[in-house]
DNA sequence: TTATAATTAAGAATAATTCTCATTCCAGAC
DNA sequence: GTCTGGAATGAGAATTATTCTTAATTATAA
């Protein structure tokens, strides 16, 4: 019984959601890998314990508690992510070779500058802005040699 | 005989490309919207001018040759925009209720931060990125009333 | 005008995701 | 601990977006 079985559970709880297990072996994944996933390397480091089916309705459901975040590759196809407790805004890079994902935070004068602007738009477009994201896109170190 | 035509007729010739009514179709759309557009508003506003087969091939086409740009909405669709012949780099605002899909631009301090910030991130992490896009997701104003 | 190569149209095929519904599981009441 | 109603699951069908195949058509340029 690892310990993430346990911090999984209590990420449930906390959400006041049901615990079952197809939940917790997407966020023990999740949580061990610490690394964004397709749903390519959830279905395939889960080994057949879910049905295809279930893993694409358990990420709505953990989406909807807050839990994870869904987003997509440049090939169109979902990824998901644990939600840090703090929160913290982050961006994406994908390697067109690989396809791997990273998560790279900007510096936090440019990430206010750019929040700064995006506020400027709204206002000046007058638009609601709910969230932004950026991408980069190139080759990770890996692929480069 | 409008002069999109004739302009979309150059464009093609320009990249030495057989000029084919499809693509004098596609062209001669996003001349005249004049803002990106997904496939369904292609098809719906070229009303059966095309197979569907032929659009997607014209656009791959397109873009090889380098007269359009691909992305997607957060919905994962396809969207097709004119490449201008200035090239300026700009991003997208997404509306999540009506699904339009706008062109801004950011401030020229605001974008070259940005790309130094690339830049050393580059570096940094010894990658190479090819290029960046800023996603702006919420609702637009005529959605907000 | 004609030959050749490029392009198209229609629909089949594929890939990703969502839906359906009968079965199973979870959580709270006894 | 057992029961029970509602929530969640699993298997596969259905849907949606996109790509592929192939025979027929069209564009170019000699």
């Amino acid at each position: 019984m690892p310990s993430s079985r346990n911090k999984s559970r209590d990420m449930l709880s906390s959400k006041k959601a049901t615990v079952t297990n197809p939940r917790l072996v997407v966020l023990d994944l999740l949580l061990k890998e610490n690394r964004p996933l397709t749903i390519d390397q959830v279905l395939k480091l889960s080994k057949g314990k879910l049905a295809q089916s279930t893993l694409y309705r358990v990420i709505g459901d953990l989406s909807d508690f807050g839990l994870i975040t869904e987003f997509t590759t440049p090939e169109n196809t979902m990824v998901i992510e644990l939600n840090s407790d703090e929160g913290n805004h982050h961006h994406h890079i994908f390697c067109k070779d690989c396809g791997s994902i990273t998560d790279i935070e900007l510096n936090p004068e440019l990430e206010s500058a750019l929040e700064s602007e995006v506020a400027k738009i709204e206002k000046y477009r007058s638009i609601s802005i709910d969230s932004h994201s950026l991408e980069l896109y190139g080759t990770c170190d890996d692929c480069t040699n």
